[in-house]
RNA sequence: CGGGGCGUGGCGCAGCUUGGUCAGCGCGCGUGUUUUGGGUACACGAGGCCGCCGGUUCGAAUCCGGCCGCCCCGACCA
């Protein structure tokens, strides 16, 4: 892309209601634009970054076996009446009609489309277990939006709901979704912790939210050092062995981990010194377990081995995929701007031009752009090398090629690497060979 | 939904208490010169129904009422 003709509009100065970190580099790298409260349009830049976050989401969603749909957005009210949770849901529920006076609703979630869609085609425990899942916009009309996109109305979700026999088999879905979460989050470079969370009705430990650790998370965090040394990425765990899932899932709610609302200071007493970790957070993911809630409620079931009707045990597995963006700000960012891990990041270099029209600079940065372009922002504005200096720093791409015209003649690059900030003056072929 | 605050060119703000050349400043934007590796300097210039509606007044950005929007704290939530 080259920067002279996108819409990525960078601001020098902090709009007035962006507060948290995350909303005012967002705002100032010309990522987002706020529409109304809690409801903002992706520019080009922050929408890459979203379909990056949105496309580790969905590939370790497949490699756990889950099945992606995409269910609408507007959803008819009798699936809500059905389950009960048209009264239930409060004004939280964005609800509207259509010409016809019909009652419908903005899916704030998918329980009961899902469960809807599944009973029409699924008569037989043979078919069991599935997971399904949709990366989709919801709304929430919150009475509060803030935060920017990490506590908007309008957010873009994925929700995956699994379908079993039984309950032991409904473990097996829970254990399997929550290794795909850490490996997903590990993907972005985040360091996540599933903390137990409340479990509605259904009881047991079957509820955990994913706090991931930002300096600046709204919540105060408390766990075992235990966290940062498992890999879950690595081979060690099969996410298809009901074994290796057991033994992950054991690793990962034996250790004591609580955000402040949760915090148990009589057990965090018997953690030894060296193993306590206290930090922030922010939730970006939830699963939960809820048995046949709505299975039960809109009269699904299938044939049982014994050909008798049993309802199938249900969970869902919720990932904020917007919020992430803003969350993996607030992770991952400097007094310069942001700093993108490589797996998210809009683009992955930027090539600053700082002298268009000089012969030598043009044909290099020209070149480098040529060979990188998808993923490279060519900055060939004709501004302050200053100026493009600072809003490479703000948009926070992982390498930076600084082409000027004391190196160019020579044919000579300057590398930067935007987290550690080193740099170094290298050829041109060199340079690529180090970014791609 | 309770409490607090704010709406003045694209962004950040001053002006409002003490109605009357107050429509202004910085940044940004345009043109020119300058500078040429970390938001350069100078000059000239474009750009505002002062959130909306109504009221008070000879006169309203400024006072009064209503409405809308946005932000912050709390309760609630991916």
């Amino acid at each position: 892309m080259r920067l002279s003709r996108s819409l990525v509009p960078t601001l020098k100065e902090t709009p007035a209601e962006a507060q948290i970190v995350s909303h005012r580099l967002m705002l100032r790298a010309g990522l987002v634009r706020q529409t109304a409260a809690g409801i903002y349009a992706w520019l080009p830049a922050g929408l890459r970054v979203l379909q990056n976050v949105a496309a580790i989401v969905r590939a370790e969603q497949d490699a756990a076996g889950a099945q992606e749909l995409l269910m609408p957005t507007i959803q008819p009210a009798e699936l809500w009446r059905e389950s009960g949770r048209y009264e239930d849901y409060g004004k939280e529920m964005l609800r509207l009609k259509d010409r016809h006076e019909r009652d419908l609703v903005y899916g704030p979630t998918n329980e009961e489309m899902i469960t809807d869609l599944f009973r029409q085609s699924v008569h037989s425990y043979r078919a069991l277990p599935q997971i399904l899942y949709h990366i989709q916009w919801k709304f929430r009309d919150e009475v509060r939006p803030r935060f920017g996109v990490m506590r908007g109305r309008e957010f873009l979700m994925k929700d995956a709901y699994s379908f079993d026999i039984d309950y032991a088999g409904a473990v097996v879905s829970y254990r399997r979704m929550m290794l795909a979460y850490m490996r997903t989050f590990r993907r972005m470079g985040l360091k996540a912790i599933p903390m137990r969370a409340e479990s509605g009705p259904i009881g047991g430990n079957m509820s955990h939210e994913f706090i991931i650790l930002a300096p600046t998370g709204e919540s105060a965090v408390y766990y075992d050092a235990a966290f940062e040394e498992i890999d879950y990425s690595a081979s060690g765990f099969n996410i298809f062995s009901d074994a290796d899932l057991e033994h992950f899932f054991t690793l990962m709610t034996t250790h004591y981990a609580a955000t402040d609302e949760k915090h148990d200071a009589a057990a965090w007493a018997e953690l030894t010194l060296g193993r306590k970790r206290e930090g922030r957070g922010i939730e970006v993911g939830h699963v939960f377990y809820f048995g046949t809630k709505y299975s039960a409620a809109m009269g699904f079931s299938v044939a049982g081995p014994d050909g008798r009707p049993v309802a199938p045990e249900m969970g869902s597995y919720g990932i904020g995929v917007s919020r992430l963006v803003g969350a993996l700000i607030e992770a991952f960012h400097d007094e310069a701007g942001i700093i993108w891990p490589d797996a998210v990041a809009p683009f992955r270099t930027a090539i600053l031009n700082l002298k268009p029209g000089d012969a030598a600079c043009d044909r290099i940065a020209e070149g480098l752009y040529e060979k990188l372009a998808p993923s490279a922002l060519y900055d060939d504005r004709d501004e302050r090398a200053g100026v493009k200096f600072a809003d490479a720093d703000l948009m926070g791409h992982p390498w930076q090629i600084v082409v000027g015209p004391r190196g160019a003649a020579a044919g000579r690059v300057e590398l930067k690497r935007r987290a550690s900030g080193e740099r170094e003056e290298v050829g041109t072929e060199s340079a690529l060979a180090r970014i791609i």
